[in-house]
DNA sequence: AATTGCACCAACCGCAAAATC
DNA sequence: AGATTTTGCGGTTGGTGCAAT
């Protein structure tokens, strides 16, 4: 027997036919859904209510984008997801004529593989403790060593109402006495475009609508701070500890030189708000 | 040519929230 | 105000078709 809402009668199921899809935009386009569950009987389908709801918001409604997703959207639905989760409908609802469907679709068939491709964990996009890699020092000369930081946004004059936006960024690259730091190659790179500003319930993005985050959501993300590390952070450290306080932060990170940090001065500068760079991890290889 | 394996995705299910009676 | 119906959501799945054997 069928779900209890098809089992009177014979009711179809499984892939809609041309002509069901006829029948339901015919009806859909002249007497608008109504009610769902007395679509079927009106429209002459024999299909429970919910399945032509879902045929029609999913595949049949005209005002639906089709075609494979464009990579804007694609950068869209990460930067959603990091900040809420497997929150399909609202996701979708950044990306005018998708659905909730499709964009869960598209995520686990495709976008889950890349993240884990490039060493982030697809569900706190993170990085993956196997793409973690120990800071190796050998006697006498050192290695080439690399740290991904992230980067955390707050207003200025509320420590405690940020969200941190942990996507690798940048590395410092620390050969002898020189360092210098340089955004990713454009291959790996992989900018925070979802940069915001967290107000009491609302994340506005750069670009996007401005979204809720739940509170328990809220308190995930500020839970999840990276653990300040040693070695080659204490490096990035001292320039942090150099600028006590938030304010002094942002400037000193403009001031470094060779830091390319255009993206967040767009996204720092209007606003009030303070930015912290903190380490995630290190990578080491041998020259 | 036939078989197996697998990725994709449209559609299903159960649940919960919202709406209605 | 409680019961019932309807809608919306997200996890899951099974049919389809393509690719490898």
């Amino acid at each position: 027997m069928g779900h209890h809402c098809c089992s009177k009668q014979k009711v179809k199921r499984g892939l809609w036919s041309p002509e069901e899809d006829d029948k339901l935009i015919k009806h859909i386009t002249t007497h608008g859904h109504g009610c769902w569950s007395s679509v079927p009987k009106l429209a002459g389908l024999q299909r429970c209510g919910k399945s032509c709801r879902l045929r029609w918001i999913n595949y049949l409604r005209p005002d639906l984008k089709r075609g494979s997703f464009t990579e804007q959207e694609e950068r869209i639905i990460i930067d959603v997801h990091r900040i809420l989760g497997n929150r399909w409908a609202q996701i979708a609802k950044h990306l005018p004529g998708r659905t909730d469907n499709e964009v869960k679709n598209f995520w686990n068939s495709c976008i889950k593989k890349k993240l884990i491709a490039q060493g982030l964990d697809p569900n706190t996009h993170n990085l993956l403790s196997s793409h973690k890699t120990k800071l190796i020092h050998s006697h006498g000369h050192l290695h080439q060593t690399t740290s991904v930081f992230s980067i955390s946004i707050s207003h200025a004059n509320d420590a405690n109402n940020f969200v941190d936006m942990k996507t690798p960024f940048a590395y410092l690259t620390s050969s002898q006495s020189s360092m210098e730091m340089e955004t990713l190659p454009s291959s790996s790179l992989n900018i925070p475009s979802g940069f915001g500003i967290l107000d009491e319930n609302c994340l506005w993005n750069t670009g996007l609508e401005p979204f809720e985050i739940e509170p328990t959501r809220r308190e995930m993300l500020q839970q999840q701070q990276p653990e300040q590390e040693k070695v080659c952070e204490g490096e990035i450290g001292n320039r942090v500890n150099e600028s006590n306080g938030a304010q002094n932060m942002e400037t000193s990170m403009m001031e470094s030189s060779n830091f390319d940090f255009d993206f967040v001065e767009s996204a720092l500068m209007p606003c009030g708000m303070y930015c912290s760079v903190s380490p995630m991890d290190q990578l080491a290889w041998d020259c």
